[in-house]
DNA sequence: AAAATGGAACTGACCAGTCAGTTCTGTTTC
DNA sequence: GAAACAGAACTGACTGGTCAGTTCCATTTT
C-alpha cells in the first residue's frame, strides 16, 4: 500500500490539518499520529522533531504557490491575461488556503528574527514567489503598460497585498474578484476610470 | 511610585517585548515578570492568566492603531490630505510595530476560530479601524474623487492590504512611502498616469 | 495597621522524544 | 513451496524536564 513517499505526505496531511487550525503549542505529536493513522513513534522516523515538521508543511506552501503563479501567471502570453490569471492564482490560494497562508508567515517570523541556512533558504523561496510576480509585472512595463517610475519589486509587493486583503474579507458578496484587483491595480480606486476598467 | 495604572502598564510593556519576538509557548511568565521588575506572583494579581496578557497585549494594538487613523485620517478636512494621512499613520504604524501586527494577526486567529463574547469583541474593534479607513474613502466617493462601483469597505480592504504589503518590504531605499501608496492607490499603476499623481 | 508586593518554593499537568519489543516484507535456503 | 532469516518499519508505554498557576511570608508602601 502507501509507499513511504506516501505516508510522509499522510503525516503532513494530518499535521496540516491541525497546525493550521490551533497554535503550534495547542498541537500533540500524539494528535497528528492519531490522525496520520500511524504510531507516534513513526512520526519521528520521517521528521526529526516537531519543528521540522511545522517547518516543511508551512514550507511547502510556498512550493504550492510558486508552482499556481508559475503556471497561471507567467504561462500566459498576453500581460494582462498574465496579471488576471495572477490575481486569481494568488487570491484563490489566500481564499481557499487561508490559514495555511497564516501559518507560513509565522514560521517566517520565526526564521527572519534567527540568522543561518533556514532563513536563507526560507528568503530564497519568498525570493521566488517575488520574483514570479515581479516577472508578470516586468512583462507589463516592457510591454508600456506599468508606469516606469516605480519598481515592478515594488508594484509586486504592493499588489499581493491588495490580494491578501481583498482575500481577508468574509462577506463572499463584497469579496472583490481577481479580475476587479487586477483593474483597481492598474488603474486605481479613482472615479475618472472607466466601469470594466481593464 | 507607579500606582496601579502605570504598573500595568509596565507589565503589559515588558509581556509585548517578549510576545512580540517569540512565539507564545517560548515566553515563561517567569521571564515577563522578571523584565517588568515584578514578581511572578504579582502578575497574577493584574491579569487572570497568561492567555490574558497576551490577549490584552494584542488588542491594545488595535486601540493605538484606530486612534492614529483617527486623529491622522479622520481629523483632516481634505479628502486628498486625509487620505495621505491614513496611508502614513497606517504605514508607520505597521513598519514600526510590525511584530505588534502579526501578534495582533496571531490572537485574532485564535479568536476568530471560537465563538462568544471574546470574539464579538474582538470583531468589533477590527470593526471600527475598518471604519474609519472606510470613513475616509466615503468622504472621497461624495467629494467625486472615488469611484462608485465598489463598496468603500472593500476600497478599504484593499487599500490597508497595500499599506501591510509595502510595509512588508525590507528594504527602506524601495520602500514606498504613504504618499506614493495613496497615489498608486488612486490612480494605479498603469502607465496613462503623471508623475506625481495625486 | 492595612494593603500591596517580591520572590522563593511548591504542585500537578502536560508532552516531546525515546527505545525495547513487535510486526511486516523481502530474500535466501532447503 | 515452505521454512528460516534479516532487517526495516512501526508501536506506544515510559521518562525527564518544563512551566503555569498557587501559596506563603517577609518586606515595603500607603
Amino acid at each position: 500500500m502507501p509507499d513511504r513517499k506516501s505516508k510522509r505526505e499522510q503525516i503532513m496531511k494530518a499535521a496540516e490539518a491541525f497546525f493550521v487550525a490551533r497554535r503550534y503549542h495547542e498541537i500533540t505529536m500524539e494528535e497528528i499520529a492519531h490522525r496520520a493513522g500511524v504510531g507516534k513513534g513513526t512520526l519521528y522516523r520521517y521528521f526529526a522533531d516537531k519543528e521540522s515538521l511545522f517547518h516543511e508543511v508551512a514550507a511547502s506552501g510556498y512550493d504550492t504557490l510558486c508552482a499556481l503563479v508559475t503556471s497561471q501567471g507567467l504561462g500566459k502570453a498576453d500581460f494582462r491575461e498574465a496579471l488576471v490569471g495572477t490575481c486569481e492564482a494568488i487570491g484563490g490560494f489566500l481564499r481557499h488556503r487561508r490559514r495555511l497562508w497564516h501559518m507560513m508567515q509565522m514560521e517566517e517570523r520565526r526564521l527572519l528574527c534567527r540568522h543561518g541556512r533556514g532563513r536563507d533558504a526560507w528568503l530564497a523561496q519568498r525570493g521566488k514567489l517575488q520574483e514570479a510576480v515581479s516577472g508578470v509585472l516586468r512583462r507589463g512595463v516592457a510591454d508600456g503598460c506599468l508606469r516606469r517610475d516605480i519598481p515592478a519589486g515594488s508594484l509586486a509587493t504592493v499588489l499581493m497585498g491588495m490580494l491578501r486583503g481583498s482575500a481577508h474579507e468574509e462577506d463572499p458578496e463584497s469579496r472583490l474578484k481577481g479580475r476587479q484587483v487586477a483593474a483597481l491595480f492598474l488603474h486605481g480606486a479613482s472615479a475618472a476610470v472607466g466601469k470594466d476598467g481593464l
